[in-house]
DNA sequence: TTGTATGCGTTATCAA
DNA sequence: TTGATAACGCATACAA
């Protein structure tokens, strides 16, 4: 259905190498030959097979994003920061929404070996269902970033995290000077085993801030089968004032959390931030444009994508992988 | 590098075609060479190459979403209720973000031409720069379906709108008995040219509306060096309060402007909803949750999902295409 | 039940 | 400057 060279081929008269680097702007073709060709193509409608040149290439110039949950900017926002970067370079960008669903994660991990793209930068939950593809994705040199993800040394992989902890310590101080000293955490959504896993790994990091927190008895997570990041936050806020009313800080790991537990601080009588300071982990126009105030952390998401690119290319560049790269960006208090 | 047949069916002593009908589980392949190679083939890693594939079958079993803009919840809404069909029917979906960009949208188009997926779902502003794609897409019967653009007749394509008129009547209607007379519009990012367009477009479409409005005086829309639709509503909001103080009553295209319009009345020292009502054409948690009052439309998105995957589905079924579907969903007033 | 041969659309090598 | 031929990975018609 689709015109291919060899119909150029045969409608100029010219063998379909000829029309090939006639397309391709080759030296060695006449000038006059790659006119005709090109005023040809032109008229016929012909655009290049992409698996036609890909599987002679070996290369796609297509790097995928895959992100958990689209419906939150905050991902729609590294987005375009990391296609900043790629279409510098020459690369078309696709992304893959997980809908936070642990079964499309792994699907779209799995594609990923295929061939279908040159490399990946992934928003990984955890390596627990991902380590086999993550590993094969090593040793087939298809270069994936994961951004976020606790390291796991069985795993290969390269990685980029942010570093909250100087942020946070500036911020809880200031939330400290203004009183406050009871502090929930709220995670987004997750199995009960990873947010084990979340707990153990963030107890440590978050040690010796200046607000105190019960890590058993106050840190939260989102039920598995939520329907979105607002609602979740709006149920755990409900769960939050309902058992625990001494909290006044609630930090959440996505801004639009927040908007649900202002909701539900809004049905219990909190004040917002007299009674209850919000404080988002993250800083896009959810946060910015708050109708309530809010404190924000800033992930810098503009130099994660910046890392996380620039590994890939390095990748792409050098297939003699060695040590997993480990980035640390610093995250910022705004 | 990656692992092909051939690498299979060295190490299996067999030939590559047995193999790729035992790995694609075909009936006239004996149980035990299947299991060999279905042994081997979890061994070294096997996964059938994408660009193979395609190049063999003719299709690739990816449907595209091209939205303008991720950081809106809205598109991601509308991607989710996609890929739910999509899913159903074995069919992975990507998302290409064009970022209000009128030389990506056309980009990102023209790429559907190669073959890279089976169908297109598209949010296309216009069919001014894009109309040549568009017809070609349609000869080369790629099926694209038109999300929510204005009628084209020069041009064959698909396309899905939502009539808003019931629900904005009921809406304008409610707010007119609560004392409401003066409306102002605010539109999404766009040329001054797509501006025109679609104020042309749209004021037939909103006559004899129960609220009154001076379409020169009280359209707006963003200006197409923005850099996000929360501050696109704040400039525009603060120039409304400026240059016109009378309008009581704000609907916006993108629910995220209304929270910049909501800061812009803020400081202007409105009220929001006795001084000024703010309505937005869609329906996502960005106002079922905003921290304001705020009326919505529901724009359906299930429904146009739906239609617009099933138009997909039959152009796939049936090559013979005729005439252009138009199907046309009805909005709802939440 | 399995192997041989072919073609999908492209680019690259080599020969003319 | 151009043409013949091969190769990328896969699926399938046909032969055994």
């Amino acid at each position: 259905m689709a015109v291919t060279i060899l119909d150029i081929a045969k409608a100029s008269g010219k063998s379909f190498p000829t029309v090939s680097r006639a397309l391709n702007d080759h030296p060695k073709i006449s000038v006059k030959t790659k006119q005709e060709i090109w005023a040809l193509a032109g008229k016929m409608g012909y655009r290049p097979s992409f698996a036609g040149k890909v599987l002679k290439n070996g290369f796609t110039r297509i790097l995928s994003v895959i992100v958990p949950d689209l419906a939150d900017p905050f991902y729609a926002e590294f987005v375009r920061c990391f296609k900043a970067d790629a279409a510098d370079n020459g690369y078309d960008v696709v992304v893959y929404d997980y809908e936070m669903k642990r079964d499309l994660e792994s699907r779209y991990l799995e594609m990923m070996l295929t061939g279908c793209c040159d490399g990946v930068a992934a928003f990984v939950t955890s390596f627990e269902h991902t380590a086999v593809c993550v590993n094969r994705l090593w040793e087939a040199r298809i270069p994936l970033v994961a951004i976020g993800t606790p390291d796991h040394s069985q795993v290969h992989y390269d990685g980029v995290n942010v570093d909250s902890r100087e942020a946070l310590n500036r911020i809880f101080g200031e939330l400290h000077r203004r009183g406050k000293r009871n502090l929930a955490f709220v995670f987004g959504r997750m199995s009960e085993a990873l947010f084990a896993q979340v707990k153990e790994y963030m107890i440590p990091t978050l040690k010796d801030l200046p607000l105190q927190f019960d890590a058993e008895r106050n840190f939260y997570c989102a039920a598995e089968n939520g329907t979105s990041q607002a609602e979740d936050g709006y149920r755990i806020g409900c769960e939050i004032f309902a058992r625990n009313p001494a909290i006044d800080t609630i930090m959440t790991w996505h801004g639009v959390q927040a908007y649900g537990i202002q909701r539900a601080a809004q049905e219990a009588g909190k004040r917002i931030p007299e009674d209850v300071a919000l404080i988002a982990r993250d800083n896009t126009w959810v946060t910015r444009y708050a109708a309530f105030p809010m404190a924000a952390l800033d992930q810098r998401l503009d130099q994660v994508a910046k890392e996380a690119f620039a590994i890939i290319k390095e990748r792409l560049r050098n297939k003699e992988w060695q040590e997993p790269f480990r980035r640390i960006v610093k995250a910022e208090h705004v």
